[in-house]
DNA sequence: TTTTGTAAGTAAGTTTTACTCACCTTTTGT
DNA sequence: ACAAAAGGTGAGTAAAACTTACTTACAAAA
């Protein structure tokens, strides 16, 4: 659960962004143990002095990109007034972020998964805080009266995220450009008003 | 891109059995070619007569699973008259079909979209046709007045998909029940209607 | 019937790769 | 000053994916 805090020692800072720069270009089991030593001019050996095992590595590579990525929601959230401009806020800083920083995106939406240690990781818990940052949300929402009363936050979080994810799922995979500002806008104005064409807008 | 024919051979048929089971009980990553083989009581040479490595045998099982899943989603919107209606059965369909079949939501959700190879194999095909029949759905709903003429098929598309998986991904993940038909009408309520609170309804 | 070609299946390698362990070297607290 | 801990090394191990050379069954052509 310790994160990579300042006074992280030099070849596992190596190591990280060793890690973090390979993965750029392939994918997580086509990454090998002596190419991230290489790549980081250290031995083999010091990766396990640092990370209990490579997926260790994989986690702990996310759990970094991904602490930056929760405080810059934070902040856009919180500079944010209505519900659905909080909301907003955090679809387009979630795909520009995805957009912005694929090696991050491709971690999160592809690699970690399937694999049960990582629901005990750090990272997770990071993404725990985000998507509960959400309900929160929505659950402030309710109580203004901004959202309908009947509307259920954990299901409405978890279309927002499962929105965001599939929206720029194709362009992180086959690595494209994706318009953030049109996705953001199309998602958030689906959700407030809903795609049935009952003459009421 | 062949599929598992009726004639299949009974080794390919035992092995694919194999690892569909062992699939219900263990990650990808930890099932050996070994564990297969002794378990469909084959030798381990003979997995690599039929399948070019372990990601392909991965690849023939869930093309085996999905093509049995397509055929009841393409049947269920058959069925139905509207476009809401059609929407409504493929989720309903989807969350059914991932909520009974785990191994199947495994493979699907967790196991396959990390390597590239996966977006060449038959399996993928699959999910191609899937979508775009959303898709097909929602122009077709548009064009009949039934969405709003602003809608955007290939966002819908997303958001809905995206919806799906993510409603039932923590139940999958950790092998949960879902209660499938109140996620699926809460999901196209929002979907429809949307969450805003602007005194229409 | 013999031959020939092919598909089904075997068994023993080989190689790659994640991971370990015993050992140095440098820093740090008392 | 010196013990202890932290940073770092490099050779070695074990397991698992994949290969390859081989045998058996079997159907169709000659």
């Amino acid at each position: 659960m310790k994160s990579v805090c300042k006074s992280s020692p030099p070849g596992k800072i190596k190591i990280m962004a060793s890690f973090s720069t390979l993965m750029g270009t392939k994918n997580f089991q086509s990454i090998t143990i002596a190419e991230i030593a290489k790549n980081a001019g250290v031995t083999e050996g010091l990766i396990y002095k640092y990370f209990k095992d490579k997926k260790d590595l994989l986690h702990q590579v996310l759990h970094q990109h991904f602490a930056g990525f929760l405080s810059l929601v934070q902040d856009r959230t919180a500079a944010e007034n209505s519900c659905m401009e909080k909301l907003e806020a955090i679809v387009l800083a979630s795909l520009e972020s995805y957009n912005q920083n694929r090696v991050f995106a491709r971690i999160l939406l592809l690699e970690v998964r399937n694999s049960p240690a990582y629901f005990d990781s750090c990272a997770y818990a990071m993404v725990k805080k985000y998507s509960r940052l959400i309900r929160e949300i929505v659950c402030d929402g309710i109580a203004k009266k901004e959202l309908k009363p009947d509307t259920d936050p954990f299901l409405l979080q978890k279309v927002i995220l499962g929105a965001i994810e599939h929206t720029c799922l194709k362009q992180v995979i086959f690595d494209r450009e994706l318009d953030v500002q049109a996705a953001s806008s199309g998602i958030i104005n689906i959700v407030s008003y809903g795609v049935k064409n009952n003459g009421c807008h």
